[in-house]
DNA sequence: CGCCAACTTGATGGCTGTCAAGTCAGGTGG
DNA sequence: CCACCTGACTTGACAGCCATCAAGTTGGCG
């Protein structure tokens, strides 16, 4: 809502979105592209939006005509089953892009979900698909993107099919430092956006199965926890729990 | 090898790859292109290869250029952990592509292997970009292709995630009997490609449960099972037993 | 005919789910 | 400011599903 009396005293470019100057431009969709080339994604992307916590982005069923890319905040998404079960399948943060499961049937597949109050990038997709039969950055580093999805979610599936709990645990703990150092956050402290509940739904495990996996971490010294507040205190230690086969 | 001497003998119209005359096309990657549109892929879609059963199409690790149709066979993709464990990541048969998951790194990150001998037709991905820039249908397509993979494994991700060992083979059993009906081939019976062990691997068991599995399944009436041969007697049955959650 | 891989079936054990009780932290209202 | 309440988390006891180990069977192929 701009009833903000103090708007006006900001320039416009920079209340404006902008993928000029934003600060992911190197992590989100216009990586790599030329300053010129960035100006006309500029165009597009002009609608910003606020998700406060818990609320919906988009759900399962709703028709699709954007994706969205994560300028501020921190996401999950999950599938429901008819039956009522439901899973996490991914959990999002800053230069991510959602949405992109909508294109094949164009409808929303899954929920997206903000864990905390965020700021999102719409892109409407038929006019991201023009641009990038311009752009050929755009269209190569798109596909790209969706590749990486994939990739993603075979990682998941292995992790899901071939892992035990701890292993699971561990590579999620190293997953999500890697990408808070991408971002530049700390690689060794950082606070959870979710709860046991959701992490368990996304490893296939239950919530007091996570609990006990991070207890256990913490008397071996891997880690200090305290409820949310993770420190990762032994990272060799995390990787050699996951690469170690001893059943 | 094409020293044989009949090869003259047949109009080359037959031997070069054509996506127009393809009965695949309204699967494959051509669907909805128009008559002049599908001439231009023909161009491109130059080169089919043979790959006999359990030779591999590519591995991971591999430089990425081209992905593949599926023009007959059968195929499985698996990924490795350094510690040597593996897992089938999916099941391909006609008219799927494989090798999506090259795209991001430019390097396959998979290994397809093929279950029966088989017949590809090899895309080279820099030419489809360069197309799909002139062809909005087929570009557009690309995507859901790319969409419908993620998708897809979102589906797995569940089955992995959520579902007891009965209800992940009752999944796979009536997804393969959707696939086959989709290709005209008969939805109640057909002959598995792979052994319980692969089957197994992409579900997340061992061997003998799926064995034990399919075993419940024969003494419950819901199938017949010898060997390879599936014949599926009670479809309603195993759409039960995949979505009553009675734990 | 014999070999071997694939499969089936049984017995046992362990990881993780389930149920239950209790603790902690944050927010609200008196 | 503090008591209370609630959702999130931790911890313990027990049970069940599936993995593991083992032995035997089947079917294809040289």
């Amino acid at each position: 809502m701009p009833s903000n009396t103090a708007f006006q005293e900001i320039p416009l470019a920079v209340i404006k979105t902008a993928c000029s100057n934003c600060n992911l431009r190197e992590l989100c969709l216009p990586m790599g592209l030329s300053d010129e080339e960035m100006h006309r994604l500029d165009d597009m992307v002009s609608t910003r939006k606020r998700v406060k916590r818990s609320e919906h982005l988009y759900r399962a069923g709703q028709e699709f005509d954007s994706i969205y890319a994560i300028r501020s905040g921190f996401f999950k998404t999950d599938v429901l089953l008819e039956d009522g079960r439901d899973q996490v399948t991914g959990f999002q943060m800053a230069g991510e892009l959602l949405g992109l499961d909508g294109i094949s049937a164009e409808r929303h597949t899954c929920n997206a979900i903000a864990l905390e109050d965020s700021e999102v990038c719409a892109i409407p997709f038929t006019r991201l698909e023009s641009l990038s039969r311009e752009i050929f950055t755009l269209q190569h580093h798109f596909h790209k993107v969706m590749s990486r999805e994939i990739v993603r979610d075979h990682g998941v599936m292995m992790l899901l099919g071939t892992m035990r709990a701890e292993e699971r645990l561990a590579a999620f703990l190293l997953n999500l430092s890697q990408r808070f150092t991408a971002r530049g956050f700390s690689h060794a402290e950082f606070y959870l956006r979710m709860t046991r509940e959701e992490i368990g739904s996304y490893l296939g495990l239950k919530l007091e199965t996570v609990s006990r996996a991070f207890s256990r971490f913490q008397e071996d010294g891997l880690i200090a926890v305290q409820q949310k507040h993770i420190r990762i205190l032994d990272i060799p230690g995390l990787k050699r729990l996951m690469t170690h086969h001893t059943p």
